[in-house]
DNA sequence: TAATGAAAAGGACAAATGTCCCAAAAGGAG
DNA sequence: CTCCTTTTGGGACATTTGTCCTTTTCATTA
C-alpha cells in the first residue's frame, strides 16, 4: 500500500457525485491509499484504523469458514464504503478484502469519523443509504445462497468477474481451487460442472483459461444472481 | 391491527434504554399499533406507510421465493426497527412480516421520518447501529446458509423458536409443511431428518407436536446458527 | 356415521454434491 | 534437464436432497 500525496487527485475523487454532497469543506484531512493488484487490504479479525471509501479499481470481499477456506461474499468497485460495520459496531474486521486490480481508497482516520462525521447529517445519511443497500442485497443473496445450485453459483461468478474485467484484461482467476473455494464447493464438483458446460459447448477450457462461448447461456444459468 | 391510544404505555415504551436517547422531546406524534397472533404486519411488495419499531412480542420475517414458498429470514423481538430499508432506499416492502404472538409497534408516519428524524443525529445514529448490526448478522447467515445442511437448519429453527416461546406457550408450529418451507426444504426430506432424530431419541413426535428430549444435542447440531 | 380432503408418512428412484484417492500434467527450484 | 510439488482431471462410491407417488391418518362436514 502506498499513500498518495496528491491533492488534485483527492479533490477529483471527492468530487464524485455521491461524495461531494457529503464532503463540502475545502480542508480534508483525508489520504489516498493505493493498493496494487492482489494486495490485501483488510485481514479478517484485525482492528480497523479508519474508514475507507473505495474510489477506483476492484476488490474482492471474502470470509473464511470453519474449513479454513475463503468464501466469496462479493466484489466491490467505486463507490464502496468499507469499515462501516466495524466502526459503528466497534468490532474487529469482519471480512477479508483483497484488491483484484489496482485500487484507490480515500482513507479517513477513525478519530475524525468519531469526532466529526458521526455528527454530520449528510455523512450519516450517506452511510445509512449504503448500509441499507448492502442489507437489501445481502438479504437477497442469503436466500439465493440457500437455494442456488453450484452450477448457478458458478455462472454467477463468471458473470460477475466478466463485468468487472476492464477491456483487454484477462479474467482474474482461472484457478479451479480458488474458484471452488469462493463459490463454496469442491474442485471435484466444480470440475464436473465445467466438464458438462464444455460438453454443451457453453464454455471452453484451454490450459489456464476459461473461455465463455455462450454468454447468454451463462447469464441464463446464473438466474440473475450476482456477487456484487 | 388496532391502534392503541394509551399515552402512558407509549411513554413507557419510549423509555426503553435504546429509544429514550433518541426520542427525548415530550410531544411524540407516535402511535402504538397492536397486532394479534398470526396477523400479517407487512405484505411483501406493498408500499410502506411509515417506520415501525417493534417494542413487544415476536414476529416472523419471511420472503417468498420463485417456487411460491415462504422462506424464513429471521424472527424478531423488541427492539427491532422495521421499514429502514424501505424508507431509506424508497423501495417497496422487502419481506413478509407476521406476528407470531401479540406484538406492539411504535408507528412513526413517514412524513415525520423524512421531515424530522432523517435530520436528527441521534436517530440517524441509532438507525445506523441497527442497520449495521443486521448487516453483520445477515452476512454471517448468508454464508452459513450456503454451507449448512437441512439437519443444521432444522436444529437452528428449533433453537430459535424455543427461545422465543414464553413460558407455558406451546411451540408456534409443529406443522411439517410450514417448517419445511421456512427452512427451505421439502416435507419429504424434513421427514427423513425427523425420523432419524426420533430414532436417535433426540426428539419425540406425538401427533401435532415435536418434543425435544435432548436440547444439548439439538444445540450442537445447530452449530450456533440462529434465525434472529 | 360416512364421505371427503388435507396433512403426514414413507417407498423408490434420481440428481446433486461430497469424500477419497490416484494418475497425469504443469511449474518451479536446483 | 531432472526432481519435486502443486494443480488438474477424473474414477468410484457415499451422502444429502429432491421428485414422484401411494398409503395412511386425521379432521371436518354433509
Amino acid at each position: 500500500m502506498q499513500i498518495i500525496q496528491d491533492n488534485v487527485l483527492c479533490t477529483y475523487y471527492l468530487n464524485h457525485k455521491e461524495l461531494k454532497k457529503v464532503f463540502t469543506s475545502e480542508e480534508h484531512p483525508f489520504q489516498i491509499r493505493r493498493y496494487s493488484r492482489n494486495e490485501v487490504v483488510f485481514e479478517e479479525g484485525e482492528d480497523i484504523d479508519g474508514f475507507y471509501i473505495q474510489v477506483s479499481g476492484r476488490t474482492k470481499i471474502t470470509t473464511s469458514v470453519i474449513t479454513g477456506k475463503a468464501l466469496l461474499l462479493r466484489f466491490c468497485s467505486a463507490i464502496s464504503f468499507m469499515g462501516d460495520i466495524e466502526l459503528v459496531q466497534k468490532v474487529p474486521i469482519q471480512s477479508h478484502v483483497t484488491a483484484v486490480e489496482d485500487t484507490d481508497f480515500i482513507f479517513i482516520d477513525q478519530t475524525y469519523i468519531y469526532n466529526e462525521l458521526m455528527k454530520d447529517i449528510a455523512f450519516l445519511q450517506q452511510l445509512l443509504a449504503h448500509a441499507t443497500y448492502k442489507l437489501q442485497t445481502c438479504t437477497t443473496a442469503s436466500r439465493i445462497n440457500l437455494l442456488a445450485s453450484v452450477e448457478t453459483r458458478f455462472a454467477s461468478y463468471l458473470c460477475t468477474v466478466r463485468n468487472g474485467v476492464s477491456f483487454g484484461k484477462e479474467i482474474q482467476t482461472a484457478n479451479s481451487m480458488e474458484i471452488a473455494s469462493l463459490i463454496g464447493t469442491t474442485t471435484r464438483h466444480l470440475n464436473r460442472i465445467m466438464e458438462k458446460l464444455v460438453f454443451d459447448k457453453v464454455i471452453e477450457k484451454n490450459k489456464k483459461e476459461i473461455i465463455v462461448i455462450e454468454w447468454t447461456k451463462i447469464e441464463e444459468l446464473s438466474g440473475g444472481l450476482r456477487y456484487e
